[in-house]
RNA sequence: GGGCACUUAGCUCAGAGGUAGAGCGCCUGUCUUACACACAGGUGGUCGGCGGUUCGAUCCCGUCAGUGCCCACCA
């Protein structure tokens, strides 16, 4: 017997590792049949599941399971990333706690705390998934510094290196003084900050008195100012160009220059120019020559190291003692200073857009450093034209436009990062200088690799005692995270898996990480393996709370999966995130909702325990062609219907249409009208009618637990088992359902249609009769066609049990007084009530009804009446509407005899 | 500043050039032997404003307004 409710903590987990251990989720590389591959965006190795994951990894277990059940053979490859700058800041964080830090103990030691950390805390979010039911095949799990992926990581540095496509170069990083690390433009964000607009004078050199104002929100760099530029075409500076200020506080004498760049609009029209702080100053500094001195060291603070060995440094007391200091203390005192000096002209409050470190929050500063740099333009161009010509197709299709503007003017990519967890530079510095000034470097995949060059050149015993150093520096994660599609598959290594699973079929993420991921995979996929690394990107959107408010913390407003999971079980949080995952829309979640789909897994439970309750399971011997009482064909037909739509539905990667379709069906019409319309068959004798029912209510049951199962795995699989639709754990890789070949299924619809419509006419007059359930009435029939008093004849079990019915027959002779009517087809169906019913609420409840009759006709008149609209419009437009017509004015006509009847 | 999306019932959202829909909420009945996490019925919308195309526009085009998001030189 079934429990009078589906357990979800009970059952859910005992069922996971019935799959897991049954080898269920397991690809098959020998398999004849097509593969269908998709490969998780891998979750920081040492996160845990929030509720975005859940979303994303419902859908990508839902499209998973559907095409499994269809006999691909499928891959949803697991594994985790190693989070570069994430991970390092939390075992920083945690060691910080217990008063250590990572400079102290040095870059091994260091190393193995996080290593130690992820043994400790990596296995969190895999465990979550598999709460959540995703069936990854978890043999295959990889780690992005797994040494296979590693040794991906090292062939690609070294190849791109080779194709001159990844180099050094010198120039504007934006870095992160938190982290002290460089990092790219993607890791920056732009926040509103509210500050200030600072106009300083800059005394114009031979013209005491005369100053040169200009305007800045960053008066802490002028320390670096080099040149201010006015734009050529500014009449108020003409004169100036070519001449000089002597800058404040430092006394260098820098030149006015004439620059496009200078906008006579903004601030003063005149702009200090500060090369190595600022980007856009940098390239004015290029086009000028201009020397470029650093004034702030790694940490954001003042450093006078570049500043002042060639210039008088007038205040010398003033910038030896804020050597060191912050860069916003700096800014507060170096105002101050001006102002006593007398060189501030004003201050304006100035709202405007500054970057900031996506990690660490505070603004990034400009630096000029030596970094690798990927260069981006080669890569993104095949990219571009790929996803031009639909090699790769973006679900919805408008995140092309956002994946094309990022690429087409994609700037180069920062690749090397100043951290200590990640992949570490495959490069080894040499004794000597290249050209450019860098160090001479060698790039290869392992140490011997680069001695072996370092060889070729200088000489065997040279390379013998030569110390190599290794640029310390690590990759940028998504260097590796962009490999992912191969890299996970044994590539370089020429394994079958390469060859069988790349490319995946869909990419399942967040328009989030479209420039971060998906662009990147996109361009190495390309570069390396000569084809795009996935067919479809499906991008989902955002899960919100039930307001719409974004999830945060500080809002207090976060859900948490695994509670919800808890509460609710994953099948009906899984419904939720589907039935709700419309294209392009966030998901608005609430407690509310999950704790209603909770009630259609119980539904689906309670379909389960009237079955068991009339003896009904599984029968594979039911053959749905040879089903013949209308009731079995109309259910099969519709059944047919439901599959064929969610179908359609999947393929289309519509999860919404997909799970409501399949819910719609599975309550409304399997058990609102099916299973309604059985019992009286089923409480019936025995015999032919009654086995084929029987037969057609197991046989959609099951059609309904393998409709349901991509979205709901666990309450499908348990009743699957217990029905003895097959052995435990096997729905999984159950057939996805395929239409049954039905007799005659226009003619059951049709029947069981005027069944449904005729019971809704009833129930709904004796419910706005208020007429109570306990009153049973016969319904006479007025004006039927024989066919109807057949059908009426047929169904009179299920007309007298849904519709509180005593009996139906032909009205012979006059109507009763005091009736309820209703017009169904061309009859009008009498119910005797002159007992309960108020005849006036009666009346009043026929005019309703009539006057929407009317209004209808009256606006088909109107059309018909239109000549351009006959002449025009379709005939079949018409013809549809001169029949519309007909029948409405025939239904006026009965509901006006029937009025005419209970005429006060 | 540039771009994208959205605006349909009280709420959350589907929708098709030709009869406006669902779920939730609300109201009214019902503990009808699978299910009150249920059943039955009902209320509720000039489909954001204004133009245009069309026989016909909620749908297509233009425009305005509002909302959200992404990108963009910290004067």
């Amino acid at each position: 017997m079934l429990d009078k409710q589906f357990d979800p903590a009970a059952t859910e987990p005992r069922l996971y590792e019935g799959w897991e251990r049954s080898g269920a989720f397991a690809c098959d590389p020998a398999s004849a049949a097509a593969p269908f591959t998709i490969m998780i965006p891998p979750p920081n190795v040492t996160g845990s599941l929030h509720i975005g994951h859940a979303l994303t990894f419902t859908l990508q277990d839902t499209l998973i399971r559907w095409r499994r059940m269809q006999g691909r053979d499928a891959l949803w490859q697991p594994g985790t990333d190693h989070a570069g700058i994430a991970t390092q800041m939390v075992v920083e964080r945690l060691l910080a706690s217990q008063g250590q830090d990572r400079r102290g103990m040095g870059r091994e030691a260091f190393l193995q705390h996080v290593w130690e950390w992820k043994a400790q805390s990596g296995g969190t979010i895999t465990r979550q998934l598999r709460r959540l039911g995703a069936s990854l095949d978890w043999p295959r799990e990889r780690f992005t510094m797994d040494e296979g992926l590693s040794a991906a990581v090292r062939k690609v540095f070294v190849t791109l290196h080779g194709q001159g496509l990844l180099y050094r170069d010198r120039r504007l990083v934006n870095w992160d003084p938190v982290f002290q690390t460089a990092i790219s433009d993607l890791e920056v964000e732009s926040r509103e900050v509210k500050g200030n607009l600072w106009h300083l004078r800059y005394p114009v050199e031979g013209e005491p008195g005369r100053f040169l104002v200009v305007a800045t929100t960053r008066p802490e760099t002028m320390l670096g100012d080099t040149a201010v530029a006015v734009h050529p075409e500014d009449e108020r500076y003409r004169d100036l160009v070519g001449r000089h200020v002597v800058l404040p506080l430092v006394g260098r004498r820098i030149p006015i220059v004439a620059d496009t760049y200078s906008d006579p609009e903004k601030g003063t029209g005149a702009v200090k120019i500060t090369p190595a702080h600022d980007f856009n100053d940098f390239e004015v500094g290029r086009r000028h020559g201009l020397p470029m001195p650093s004034i702030l060291d790694a940490e954001g603070r003042i450093s006078l190291a570049e500043i002042g060995s060639d210039v008088s440094q007038h205040d010398r007391a003033f910038l030896e003692a804020l050597a060191g200091a912050d860069r916003f203390d700096a800014r507060k005192r170096i105002v101050a200073r001006l102002e006593e000096l007398e060189l501030l002209e004003k201050v304006e409050p100035h709202t405007h857009q500054v970057p900031h470190g996506d990690r660490s929050g505070v603004p990034i500063e400009p630096r000029l450093t030596v970094q690798w740099y990927v260069n981006a333009e080669k890569l993104a161009a095949p990219a571009i034209r790929a996803v031009e010509t639909g090699q790769t197709v973006f679900v919805p299709k408008q995140w092309e436009n956002t994946f094309f503007s990022w690429l087409r003017d994609i700037q180069p990519w920062c690749v090397s990062r100043q951290l200590w967890w990640g992949h570490q530079i495959p490069a080894w510095y040499g004794p000597g200088l290249e050209e450019n000034g860098f160090r001479e470097v060698f790039v290869a995949e392992t140490e011997e690799e680069a001695r072996a060059l370092l060889a070729a050149k200088y000489g065997e015993d040279f390379a013998k005692t030569y110390e190599f150093e290794r640029d310390p520096d690590v990759l940028d994660t998504w260097f590796s995270s962009a490999l992912w599609p191969f890299s996970t598959l044994g590539w370089p290594e020429k394994t079958p898996e390469v060859a069988r699973y790349y490319p995946g079929d869909v990419l399942v993420t967040g328009f989030d990480i479209i420039f971060f991921w998906v662009a990147r995979m996109m361009m190495m996929g390309i570069h390396f393996m000569g084809e795009v690394p996935f067919r479809h990107v499906y991008i989902h959107g955002l899960v919100r709370d039930e307001r719409g408010q974004k999830m945060s913390k500080s809002k207090g407003n976060v859900m948490d999966p695994l509670e919800l999971i808890a509460d609710y079980g994953a099948d009906a949080l899984r419904f939720t995130i589907c039935s709700l995952a419309g294209p392009g829309r966030d998901v608005k979640l609430g407690r509310k909702r999950v704790e209603d789909n909770r009630a259609f897994v119980t539904k689906v439970w309670n379909a389960a325990r009237f079955l068991e309750m009339n003896g009904i399971a599984a029968d594979a011997d039911f053959d749905p062609r040879q089903a013949r009482t209308p009731l079995a064909r109309w259910i099969l037909d519709a059944a047919n219907r439901a599959v064929a739509e969610a179908t359609a539905s999947l393929e289309i990667y519509r999860f919404d249409e997909y799970a409501q379709g399949a819910q719609r069906f599975t309550w409304n019409t399997y058990c609102d009208w099916f299973l309604e319309f059985a019992k009286p068959v089923l409480n019936g004798r025995d015999g032919a009618e009654k086995a084929e029912v029987r037969g057609v209510a197991q046989h959609v049951f099951g059609t309904i637990l393998r409709l349901l199962h991509p979205v709901m795995p666990y309450v499908t699989e348990e009743l699957w088992h217990r029905f003895g639709y097959g052995a435990e754990c096997t729905l999984i890789r159950a057939a996805w359902p395929a239409p049954a070949e039905v007799h005659d299924a226009d003619a059951a619809r049709e029947e069981l249609d005027w069944v449904v419509r005729l019971i809704g006419e009833v129930r709904g007059a004796r419910s706005e009769m208020n007429v109570p359930p306990s009153v049973t009435v016969p319904l006479l029939l007025q004006g039927a066609s024989p066919r109807t008093l057949a059908r009426a004849e047929a169904w009179i079990e299920a007309i007298r049990r849904l519709g509180r019915a005593t009996e139906v027959r032909a009205l012979d002779g006059a109507p009763p007084r005091g009736v309820a009517q209703v017009v169904v087809g061309e009859a009008t169906v009498m119910l005797p009530l002159a007992e309960v019913i108020d005849l006036g609420a009666e009346r009043a409840r026929l005019a309703k009804e009539r006057a929407k009759a009317d209004a209808e006709a009256r606006k088909i008149e109107q059309k018909l009446g239109n000549a351009d609209f006959v002449a025009r419009a379709p005939e079949e437009v018409v013809e549809e509407n001169r029949e519309r017509l007909e029948a409405a004015r025939a239904e006026m006509a009965r509901l006006d005899a029937a009025l005419a009847r209970v005429a006060g």
